[in-house]
DNA sequence: AAATGAAACGTTTTT
DNA sequence: CGTTTCATTT
């Protein structure tokens, strides 16, 4: 039993009567391992698996729980424990409720928000303030859905940002016809899955949780709360640590776990001091530096280890690429297995660095990088055509499909988008497939100006025997779609490409079968080799051939991904969902880990190099005087020195040779005591940020 | 309104 | 350094 394997402090929590409880658990104190006993005490009262709530960070946090709790009880037990993060728990719940929802790149959704934001006149007048851009907008709405449960935008940004005071009525507007758009093309975003579950919870979905398990419960963010108190578990067990809250950015409250007994009057208060991870000078280097942060309770670690340790050592370095390439010289030197490895940063500008320095001497290495691969072009349009598809609402999947065809930009996708749904009676889907053959004239006449109702000309129709040398198909040739001026000979074979992928796709249901159709289909060839054709481009603008191969070649290995990817998927919903909630879980390959702070949480390795710590850099100066603070990068500090297993190597480099820049240590490094001369650093630091 | 070429820009962290 | 945005031409 997983319960036999607790100490003391952890037996006691994992068994604390229902009720509230919060854990206080330090690194490398077993948080794990109380939550996996935690859950096998619960079965063992006789809780039925199905009644159990456990809300982790990551996917792969709660995969692992459940899969250490497979070796005591019977897969049957352990599948039905309600387990994942916040965003796909929500997902499912949802789902029920609401089985057509679409989850949308959160890129997407704020090209979306911008497109809404630049109709938008912001008069400045005698103003002085300037508006905010659209991006930062974005962010900062997003972050008012994460924290703010009782103001509206426009009041929670007078009052939060009052030299704003101006525009919040204009913000306030914009958000509100971003969400009204949203909703008609079908999207729904990552805080939207949350903010639905919780209106929907007691009303339309149903959830009976005997006890709610929370991992990390010091980055869960006011939106989230809201959600658990929405759920209203008879039992409530969350486990945290208030040294380690480095997600403020996102909301995350760190006063939550501190007011924890004043909102549960009665709550029970564990805390786990017994750290089995590190060595002795790996901890107290730590504990020194956090430290110098405002205490809520006292921090007492105990040691386990009692082996030799390895001293903590400090790397200093010239210059920026010559750290990168010692490091990975130190790496091969020092390491047996490279999985036990991890390179540590704070932002994700130093991973190109160190990965081009490993891969030279030829050491493997894996980075959490979902990313670049979604972002290749054509991946996107493959999953554009995928989610127009899927979804006949999604208009802007529809304008980056047709940007492809000639002569063809956005502003004709878009009289196109709508003429179809006109023809299909509301649906693009019909438009394409059935239109209504008695509309002649599917365009809309288009408002020139918006203010004064100005109306251009109607859209001068083309005769339809423009296209009948072309043989295209009957429905195509028929359709008044073509009689817009913009169709061309090139761009009218686009679209009855594009009507004959979507007759034949309207059959399948299987998602490997979908990605087949669509990778092999006409018009996925013709946009291929036009971004292909882009790639081969040599200086004097000539396509050459054994380039364009090799670009051919590499979209071709993309698509065989795509398509290992859809293993497990039977649905086309869910494996579109689980590509954007999960698309940055993915890490490929093996060896070192590269990693950012933020993404090591949670695990430990043998060897961590931590890199890049300069004053600027780690902590990053930019972001502790906006929206953070320097407590939270020195949490950051300690997160990144508390994966630590073994040994430990701090760095940094003098300067930065290419962008002619001179760095100052971290001021970590003084503070955890590697520096000595620390009156000398203030004195450069302050000439340097006064 | 689209295509092309030139200039700026910017580099934070996650679900 | 590569992308994104801007300006100019068609």
């Amino acid at each position: 039993m997983p319960l036999s394997l607790l100490n003391e402090e952890q037996l006691n929590a994992a068994t604390a009567e229902s009720g509230r409880n919060i854990v206080i658990a330090s690194a490398g104190t077993g948080k794990t391992s109380t939550i996996v006993g935690r859950i096998a005490h619960l079965l063992n009262s006789n809780i039925a698996p199905q009644e159990i709530l456990l809300l982790t960070f990551t996917n792969k946090a709660a995969t692992e729980m459940v899969e250490r709790l497979t070796h005591f009880f019977p897969n049957d037990v352990t599948s039905r424990i309600e387990a994942g993060t916040f965003h796909a728990i929500c997902y499912k719940l949802l789902k029920r409720h609401h089985p057509g929802l679409l989850l949308k790149q959160q890129t997407e959704l704020k090209t979306l928000f911008r497109s809404i934001y630049e109709k938008r006149e912001f008069k400045k007048l005698a103003y002085k303030v300037t508006e905010y851009s659209a991006n930062y907008l974005y962010d900062v709405y997003s972050f008012y859905q994460n924290t703010e449960l009782e103001l509206g935008f426009g009041d929670w940004m007078s009052e939060n940002y009052p030299e704003h005071d101006f525009f919040c009525d204009i913000y306030e507007d914009i958000s509100n016809e971003y969400e009204i758009m949203k909703e008609s093309y079908g999207y729904i975003n990552f805080n939207d899955l949350l903010i639905k579950t919780r209106d929907l919870l007691r009303t339309d979905i149903f959830v009976n949780f005997k006890e709610v398990l929370v991992d990390e419960y010091q980055d869960t963010n006011s939106l989230q709360g809201s959600l658990i108190d929405k759920m209203d578990p008879s039992s409530l067990f969350c486990v945290g640590d208030y040294d380690q809250s480095i997600f403020a950015f996102n909301g995350a409250n760190i006063n939550l776990i501190g007011s924890f007994s004043k909102k549960f009057p009665g709550a029970k208060v564990f805390s786990l001091k017994k750290n089995y991870r590190s060595t002795a000078l790996i901890l107290s280097l730590a504990d020194r530096v956090i430290n110098f942060n405002d205490r809520i309770y006292p921090k007492e670690l105990i040691v386990v280890r009692k082996d030799e340790p390895i001293s903590p050592s400090l790397l200093e370095f010239k210059e920026l690429f010559e750290q990168y390439s010692k490091i990975s010289d130190m790496i091969k030197a020092n390491s047996s297995n490279y999985e036990d490895v991890a390179v540590i940063f704070r932002n994700n500008s130093s991973a190109d660095g160190i990965e081009a320095s490993l891969r030279e001497l030829g050491i493997p290495c894996k980075r959490k990088g979902g990313k670049s691969f979604f972002d290749a072009k054509e991946v996107k349009i493959l999953f554009d055509m995928y989610s127009f598809f899927v979804n006949p609402k999604d208009m802007m999947a529809f304008i980056h499909i047709f940007e492809y065809a000639k002569g063809i930009g956005s502003a004709t996708a878009k009289d196109i988008f709508e003429a179809l749904k006109r023809l299909g009676r509301g649906s693009a889907y019909e438009g394409i497939l059935h239109p209504d053959t008695h509309i002649r004239n599917p365009f809309e006449q288009r408002k020139v100006n918006f203010q004064l109702a100005l109306f251009d000309d109607f859209v001068h129709l083309e005769s339809e025997s423009k296209f009948s040398h072309l043989e295209l198909d009957d429905k195509i040739s028929n359709s008044s779609i073509l009689k817009h001026p913009k169709f061309t000979d090139e761009s009218a074979r686009f679209f009855n490409d594009f009507y004959l992928l979507y007759k034949k796709i309207v059959r399948i249901k299987k998602p490997v079968s979908m990605v087949e159709a669509i990778s092999e289909s006409k018009i996925y060839k013709y946009i291929t080799d036009i971004l292909a054709d882009q790639r081969a481009l040599d200086r004097n603008k000539k396509i050459n051939e054994e380039v364009k191969e090799r670009a051919l070649l590499n979209i071709k290995r993309k698509v065989v991904l795509i398509k290992e990817l859809t293993k497990g998927y039977t649905d086309n919903q869910r494996f579109l969902n689980a590509m954007i909630l999960g698309s940055n879980e993915l890490t490929k390959g093996e060896g070192v880990n590269l990693l950012t702070v933020h993404a090591s949480k949670g695990l430990e390795f043998k060897d961590v190099y931590i890199l890049d710590l300069m004053d600027g850099r780690f902590p990053n100066r930019k972001l502790a005087n906006k929206g953070g603070s320097i407590d939270e990068e020195r949490r950051l500090f300690y997160v990144a020195v508390t994966r630590a297993k073994d040994r430990l190597w701090l760095s940094y480099a003098k300067v930065d040779k290419v962008k002619k820049l001179r760095f100052y240590p971290s001021l970590f490094l003084y503070e955890a005591g590697l520096i000595k001369n620390r009156e000398e650093h203030q004195r450069l630091l302050d000439e340097k940020y006064k």
